[in-house]
DNA sequence: TGACAATATGAACAATAATTCATATACTAT
DNA sequence: ATAGTATATGAATTATTGTTCATATTGTCA
């Protein structure tokens, strides 16, 4: 393999961190839903089956981790995906899976 | 978005599960070394400063999802990545974590 | 065959993460 | 101000996963 470097220590543990957020079910049920459009917390809900503090503990946990973000406008709080890399991640992820598994 | 399809439940198992497998330091670590070239159990070992039998168990779980295979030769198991998705899946997302965090 | 080296594996334990439940906060409208 | 709605959050619980320890397996070589 040309072009190998080792990552550090820290840059790993970031890589996996990643993957971890995005490596569970609830979430990316949320993230798939944001794919489509900006939803609110209550049409999250709606979209992935899931209770309203469960969609607001992963949101949260998404959103930490700058994946999604969020606009307030009044009582309603839409979250949206913030960038394009979960998308190419999600896309090369399904290509493995379809060649790998039945 | 053009072109949004939203998966199955299974294929959201599906990815979130792969998802799961690489966003773990330890399995990280192996891989990352197997980027550079394909290793026994022992050498990565050194490698990655884990115990044998934790590498052994962590080989056994990305063997049993298609991200490694082995070539046993006499007493040493040498163990190999399968593809380059893995390898593209890591770059984008060490592109998102740079862009991201500091 | 017996001793040794490399790897694999089951079971126990420890650590982490997901989910629920109860409640708090922030905003709207009457 | 009060009532009602949407969302957030802390704490408890449950479930899942990582790691270790002891031991089994497989192969080599004298």
């Amino acid at each position: 393999m040309e072009n190998f470097s080792m990552p550090t220590a820290t840059e790993i543990g970031r890589v996996a961190n990643l993957f971890k957020i995005i490596g569970d079910s609830t979430r990316l049920k949320l993230i798939f839903s944001l794919l489509e459009k900006p939803k609110t917390v209550s049409e999250l809900c709606v979209a992935t089956s899931s209770s309203q503090s469960l969609v607001s503990h992963q949101l949260k946990i998404l959103k930490d981790n700058y994946i999604v973000s969020s606009k307030k406008q009044g009582n309603f709080v839409t979250y949206f995906l913030i960038d394009e890399h979960i998308n190419i991640l999600l896309n090369i992820c399904r290509t493995h899976i379809n060649e790998k598994e039945n």
